[in-house]
DNA sequence: GAAAGATATAAGTCACAACTTATACGATTG
DNA sequence: CAATCGTATAAGTTGTGACTTATATCTTTC
């Protein structure tokens, strides 16, 4: 499933939002996502499935718990194929800025 | 339609990068996309229409052509959900860039 | 002005993703 | 060790989005 895939799906975006803040047990997604988006419980297991497989997630065994964390580098990936339209409305300073950030990241590499 | 379902889509993410590059009319997007995807021209013509309705793609007439062209405002908003996480590999001299901007922005509005 | 060109819409088909309920299964607790 | 908790998987249903072919609608050209 394509990165762009998983992130179409509101209640995947909602769980890496909660994930931004720190990490989370399946059961106290469950409970968000339930509040919010009134499905059931499994259907928030698969979900996490879904993040998991796409490298988005990550997940450690705490008893038996499950405790989920984000993992940057599809969303990277992502911020990757948007920042080529970034020119379209990052126009005068900020572009100054932006090539800074590349100018940087190109001198690493030699 | 959300802006993350419309580039859930290979064919509509292509047709965004061609677009990137400059105006294209109907048709020479059909040319590049059937050779790459092997669809027929009324998918290409569904796929621009789901561009238009969404608003990542403007038309104007030239004649019985079409020309399109990117708009960035949508991609911009999944640019700005996107980098709520930039936070998670930004580390570094690299997010002090991001800071200049994001510092510059909230000064442009006050 | 009829034929051909450029593009869009209509209608129908089909695969698949997002649910549901039921259940499995390891960890915890009394 | 039986009951319960926390979580995942299995299996089945269903709505929808991405196609197809056929056709409509403007433009341009001869």
């Amino acid at each position: 499933m394509h990165a762009f895939d998983v992130l179409g799906d509101p209640v995947r975006r909602r769980i890496l939002e909660l994930l931004a803040e720190g990490e989370l047990a399946s059961g106290e997604i469950v409970d968000v996502i339930q509040r919010e988006f009134c499905i059931s419980q499994p259907a928030v297991s698969q979900h996490l499935r879904v993040l998991r497989d796409s490298g988005f997630a990550n997940v450690r065994a705490d008893g038996a718990r499950r405790l989920y964390t984000v993992d940057a580098a599809p969303l990277q990936e992502v911020d990757a194929w948007v920042g080529r339209f970034r020119g379209f409305w990052d126009h005068k300073l900020d572009a100054l800025a932006t090539e800074i950030v590349r100018g940087k990241r190109k001198r690493k590499k030699s």
